[in-house]
DNA sequence: CTGAAAGCGCTTACAG
DNA sequence: CTGAAAGCGCTTACAG
């Protein structure tokens, strides 16, 4: 039977012995302890870097009682909900923040919500993190709470209205998606409006649906607004539009709560004849890239998931390390205007589209 | 000064004392260790789900000499040349067969090469994680060597034929880029082909090239035939048609060795007035999302990442316990025939592009 | 059968 | 100043 590769690992008490002095000693010279003299801490460095020591984490953290761990949070259910490139954007601005503070990141998804403790619940309590960021929870989640409650370091990307104790980094979804819905009736003369919302059950649907209702009634439009909650999928995008039936002709413009419905929205009006945007504005909301590659491209609004991973991340190690700081913090986004609502020509261009601070 | 939220800590002592007994007795009832009573064992078993005991994920790391986790390694560079929605398919893969047993999942990139250990070795030599699914490295990188030798559990994804010793799951490339470039050639009539390949120090570069060569050569159109190498990056599609100048028309089909390559060659054709594919056939590699949501949609090679992920992460598992298995495993992939090809008529549409099987 | 010690690998407070 | 023990929270081998 051939050694299956079990390494025997290097320990401090293994520099100790060939050093000849005690693994305290060896712990201290590592750490630059000034109580070592210069000559034995050189030797103890020399030979920690000849034998190849690395520290045991487990120990460490046993000792430390920290991880060095931060733990990233997806409620499985919303990881259908948020597409892959929502998720991918937070898991670049999260990683990239862990790696400048030397702390590993653990990607944590909640299989079974039923059976006992939630799985996020259970690697925060276990300390198997020290802090978590926690993204696109449902309203209704209560594990979210108990978390929160807990005390443990956590950070929340998006907007929890009725969580006034936790930290949060969101967007002005609300007020992005009345000036989406401002451009296509101003810029666009669009008047007979459709919404697709996203799930309800999630304050990003609400707050979007919201916004969307504020510029209709804005401009008087609100008998001829039209509004089918979706679920973030890019079907429900095409089940909404077919759920119009002939009333298709009905509507001029369309307010999609994410690039995937848009898109679906997108084919199914291209199938059934209906021009885009000769007949019908389109938008949508993400803008992680989609949206810039389909024929229309797609206008949106632009959400920076990276970089509201990034100060969710630099603020939950501002929280660890004691510090205060903000509690909500808002970042702003852009409209992208590109061709689905008629701002850009048509057909393949290398243009870039023009952006709006809003 | 409020208090931060430390939150004291649930042990098997609090238990112990609670019912009065020793840590010992409770570590072996939770575990349902025979050797405890039935009374015993319930009461502990009530006093710890009362007082929400969760252990220690640190202390049983360094008792057992298990981590309980799992670390995905993503070299940094690769992060740029594969893009996202590869990595977000791989993620998918391993982390769902993590979950299934009930170990977390730690993503490490790789900041800096340069200063000392790799991260990646740090994270397997800190007894971090168990054992490691590596994806996307590079021919020359030397860590990976290193880590395969050092014995640790690690399952790479991709081909890696100089690593004989280190057990690998991928699809055969070369297989897959010659039947692509077969149905371009036999299907559509071309036969004067570019390939743009991926960066000739990965692998999956150099396989898919030859591929293309063996396709061209066994056709006779080995000498119409141009390579032009590029990054994985949109931008080098772009580059690569740009720098035929005049020649644009000299060419009749493009093989791009990924999507994001194919897709730029689709738009600079577009901004240049050739059509495709009345005038130009393309096709690409991945299929994780961007070939369907074109216009033309792209044809493509499928490349099943997240079964490739699955695959490596339960052969992963099998190796930490010992169990043997196969050393190299080859996943077999799919041509999708779309529009960008001539397979697929053009315009919006919801059928279903034909799949075949290579 | 059962009680309690030893030890995983660290770091630091304590004794000398 | 320096040596070495204590202890983080577990699990299991060992002593009784």
């Amino acid at each position: 039977m051939p050694d299956r590769g079990r390494v025997r690992r290097v320990t401090l008490r293994d520099i100790a012995d060939q050093v000849g002095v005690t693994p305290s000693a060896v712990s201290m010279a590592l750490a630059d302890h000034p109580r070592i003299g210069a000559d034995t801490r050189k030797a103890i460095q020399k030979a920690a870097r000849e034998l190849g020591y690395v520290p045991s984490s487990a120990a460490r953290a046993l000792r430390n009682q920290r991880a060095g761990t931060i733990a990233l949070i997806v409620p499985t259910t919303a990881t259908h909900v948020f597409g892959h490139s929502y998720f991918m954007h937070v898991l670049e601005g999260a990683s990239s923040v862990a790696n400048e503070r030397d702390v590993q990141l653990l990607v944590s998804t909640n299989p079974d919500n039923e059976h006992g403790l939630a799985a996020y619940e259970r690697v925060m309590r276990s300390h198997s993190a020290d802090g978590a960021i926690l993204t696109s929870a449902a309203i209704d989640d209560p594990t979210v709470e108990r978390l929160i409650d807990s005390g443990l370091p956590v950070v929340m990307i998006g907007n929890f209205p009725y969580l006034s104790s936790a930290v949060t980094v969101g967007v002005d979804d609300r007020r992005a998606s009345g000036a989406i819905t401002d451009h296509l009736i101003t810029a666009h003369g669009r008047t007979r409006l459709l919404h697709i919302s996203g799930p309800l059950d999630h304050q990003t649907g609400i707050d979007r649906r919201d916004g969307f209702l504020d510029a209709v009634t804005r401009h008087g439009l609100e008998e001829d607004a039209l509004i089918v909650e979706g679920d973030f999928g890019e079907e429900s995008g095409v089940t909404a539009v077919q759920g119009l039936g002939d009333r298709k002709t009905a509507i001029d413009g369309v307010v999609a709560a994410n690039d995937d419905m848009a898109f679906g929205v997108l084919r199914t009006l291209g199938v059934a004849g209906v021009a885009v945007p000769g007949d019908v504005s389109i938008a949508g909301f993400d803008d992680f890239g989609l949206a810039r590659v389909t024929s229309p491209s797609l206008t949106t609004v632009r959400v920076p998931a990276q970089r509201l991973a990034r100060l969710a991340t630099e603020r939950l190690f501002a929280i660890m390390a004691g510090v205060d700081g903000w509690q909500h913090h808002e970042e702003s986004v852009q409209l992208v205007l590109r061709q689905s609502c008629g701002c850009q020509a048509p057909g393949m261009t290398t243009d870039e589209p023009a952006i709006l601070n809003v």
